[in-house]
DNA sequence: GCCCTGAATCGACAGCTGTCAACATAGGCC
DNA sequence: GGCCTATGTTGACAGCTGTCGATTCAGGGC
């Protein structure tokens, strides 16, 4: 999970810097490969965007026209990319978005130095 | 191409702000796609960071262990993100990177508020 | 304990993806 | 024109991915 907030490493100084290293790109492929799904990034901003800032399963499968499963599906690979944190309070599970990975992604496609 | 510079729209808001719509999360995620994968990142990254901002495609066979058609298969992909052009200069076909996809996508991820 | 509801896991299956070898196309040079 | 080098395209194939129905697991209330 190198790329949480934790990773001191270069692995998040802009992609139009330096070339990314093979570690690094697979890594970040990862993440990006839990973005590269329509269900999934609107999961994610389903949650990123509620006031509080957390939803429950219960409201994530109801606006798609999909089986409780397969948004099930999508949330693990949101949380395995370090997108998004899952709670269990009593019956509910409540997940949260995770605003460093976003923020390390933005860094990385940051067209220009403006993290300097 | 509803990504590219063009696109005046609410379409590149972050993430986190409000729900992204359906349209707009299929976009997205074929440009997500095209990042999701280690050779590809590294493809973007090795043209963008280039001095001159440049390469041909000979240069980006070379750090490769693939065949020279796979990684011109790998380079239409981010072609059709709208992430790279493709220019022929005589024998050669140069790429660059498309700083403002980039920025777009930097700006879909941004975590809080920064662009405004 | 028993049942009910919310959520995750499992098994299966169609469709997509990355890779290669073989071939086709484009431009320069003799 | 004819060849050579640099890229792109095609066809094929193994492996991954999104989806579902069926099942299982977790908590709460009776």
């Amino acid at each position: 999970m190198s790329i949480q907030p934790g990773a001191p490493g270069g692995c998040c100084s802009p992609l139009v810097r330096e070339p990314v290293g093979e570690a690094d790109a697979a890594e970040l492929a990862r993440v990006f490969k839990a973005l590269s799904d329509p269900v999934r990034l609107r999961l994610l901003s389903l949650v990123a965007a509620r006031s509080g800032g957390e939803a429950c399963v219960c409201e994530l499968v109801e606006p798609f026209d999909l089986s409780q499963p397969t948004i099930s599906h999508h949330l693990k690979v949101l949380r395995e990319a370090g997108l998004v944190t899952a709670e269990r309070r009593g019956t509910w599970v409540y997940y949260r978005a995770v605003p460093a990975t976003l923020g390390r992604l933005a860094a990385v496609l940051t067209p220009e130095a403006v993290t300097a």
